[in-house]
DNA sequence: ATGAAAGCGCTAACAG
DNA sequence: CTGTTAGCGCTTTCAT
């Protein structure tokens, strides 16, 4: 292994000072031209490179994005069609600029031993963190990630913290929404499926459903909210008993499983039919698109869209052309025309990038479905 | 922004020196039990967590894999499942051991201001390196990379030098065995389509069906190879004129693009039937799958295998419990008995995380509607 | 078992 | 416009 080439060897060779040099590489003014020229043609011969920790360690550099998980991966499963897009689209926004894409996916805190998605920030591994999943309800990272005052953004709300740097869907105002429109039809036992148990996006459905119920006057009733994980085995099951819950007419499927099989399966079993004995409305991350067509309504969850505005926007606060905190909060859609039409399938990486730089007109995403 | 808390604050509220804390922190010896108890109390209490980058300029930390593509996402885009995949086997095995996974996916030297896929290994970014994707035929980044001593790891064969550290398969013997095997059966006219114009793994499909055509005394026709990019929009067109060729009677299909549609429809515009007057030999990255049941056999690429073999290898020489460089080269399978079944899905991140296998479903996607 | 001091490669003040 | 110098936070000799 040769020796390291370092910003000495390029001042001697160019016979200027280090401190030129530094400006040279990072395109400062205050050199003449022919000097500029000189040293980086001492450079490109020499094959030099600028150590990345010792920068680090002087100025905050901005060439590297920090991606973290608030749960990991096991506790709750992102959509794999998510986390394409969100490669392709992090690539898109940052590595085009020439930044390194970090992530942290499993992340130990070495003091703590905990889960500590905040390493990269505290070890300033990263200059810039983009927060993915639902944050625990009980989170304390993200307030210490805002304190440290490096531009970030956490894709999922923090009611718990409102100042927080945020792009998320209102799941609060789904919840309430869904329940409204069920409730107007006539329901009045009406069954919730839900999602993220120990996170704000699973409170924020269950203080909007509970909401809704008592302007109506309605009591709540606990045996009538049930959480669900994704990947979990006995899903069906737990559906199916939701269903079987006496006097139960209706149903608001906002877990986003997008699994019509198994509503259809558990619906059968549980003794209902759907969109007869039981009303269904159920939330999708696309848009236009019927889950299940059997269902009275559907509730669009614009989660692309609030991240894809996110993300651009934590760009420009690492370049400096905007301030933070970001908070970009779309509400969630309802259509109570049901629609036929399939889930988009999710398309090759490279369409992904080529569609995203191609797009930036029109915003229509029909090739990324999540 | 509150002021940084560094080693000196806590070697001064232990009582200890800077030294002290050092060895704590890495969990080195000498240091007396009650001291070293008392310096993570301290550690705990503050919060405090060692500058990445200051340790990088001293020792090297083994704590980050860097991920970087020799050809851009654009040249040749990765397969999304593959990416999917990749980035669960690399949680699997680093993110599970507290490793950053740092991707370089647009890399642009500081230097050439071209496209420098070991950007992160001289600017010392990272302490271990994968290169993914075929390496351009010309490469020279690679035996840089070889030379710095790091850990690292070519996913792809680099023919053009072989002590580099590498986990791929054998791509010539697959082009050799499948145009071998339709030589054996009588076909004097075999077209040949490939991918990946411009890299090793390309270049290597045509020595292989080149070297099986001199084997039967039969001249080579370069009217009949034709390269193929999977996004290219021109795609049908270029493999129903390869089709047209006069006196084609076979095809071996290397560019596993997988897809059979695509097949059937330019054979039928080219005036072909396939497995009657078109026998065709598919290369697939599936075992034991068809991707043309039409096919007269198909060629299995076990590139996961060699991958997955490659990043434990690699895992392990970052820990030092095994010296570099790499070699693992996995011959092709030939299956001649065509089989039924279709292309596996990919099943959920999450899922591929707790399996650490990823193919079983069937491709039916349950989870549209309609 | 611990402390003092040097220095990793770089950037930012401060001079010239 | 350019050079000198002093650290950034850490690890590492070399003393003690």
């Amino acid at each position: 292994m040769k020796q390291r080439c370092t910003i000495y060897d390029i001042a001697r060779k160019s016979g200027v000072s280090t401190k030129t040099v530094s400006k040279v590489i990072n395109n400062k003014p205050g050199v003449k031209e022919s000097t500029r020229q000189k040293v980086w043609e001492i450079i490109r011969e020499t094959g030099y490179y600028p150590h990345h920790g010792a920068r680090s360690l002087r100025g905050r550099v901005r060439n590297c994005v920090g991606v973290t998980l608030a749960p990991t991966l096991h506790q709750v499963p992102l959509n794999e069609d998510f986390l394409l897009w969100l490669f392709a689209k992090l690539s898109e926004v940052f590595s085009s600029r020439g930044a390194y894409i970090t992530f942290d996916l499993a992340p130990r805190s070495t003091a703590t031993l905990g889960n500590d998605y905040g390493r990269g920030v505290w070890e300033q591994v990263y200059d810039s963190c983009l927060v993915v999943g639902p944050l625990p309800s009980d989170d304390t990272v993200i307030k210490r990630i805002h304190a440290s005052g490096i531009p970030y953004l956490a894709l999922g709300q923090t009611a718990a913290f409102p100042e927080c740097s945020c792009a998320s869907v209102d799941f609060f105002l789904g919840a309430l929404e869904s329940t409204r429109f069920l409730l107007n039809r006539g329901h009045s036992r009406i069954a919730l499926l839900t999602a993220f148990e120990g996170y704000q996006a699973g409170a924020d459905r269950i203080r909007g459903y509970k909401q809704a119920l008592e302007e109506s006057g309605i009591p709540f009733d606990p045996e009538l909210v049930v959480y669900t994980d994704p990947t979990s085995k006995t899903r069906e099951e737990t559906v199916t008993k939701l269903m079987q819950q006496p006097g139960v007419t209706a149903l608001v499927e906002s877990s986003v499983a997008e699994d019509a099989g198994l509503l259809r399966s558990a619906a059968k079993k549980s003794g209902h039919v759907l969109g007869d004995s039981l009303e269904c409305l159920v939330w999708t991350y696309s848009k236009e698109v019927a889950v299940l067509p059997e269902a009275v309504a559907h509730m669009w969850l614009p989660v692309l869209d609030c991240s894809v505005e996110g993300i651009h926007q934590l760009a420009e606060w690492m370049d400096g052309t905007r301030e933070g905190p970001i908070h970009v909060v779309h509400d969630p859609v309802l259509s109570d025309a049901p629609r036929t039409g399939s889930l988009p399938k999710p398309t090759r990486v490279a369409e992904l990038l080529s569609h995203a730089v191609l797009r930036e007109e029109s915003k229509d995403s029909k090739n990324t479905g999540v």
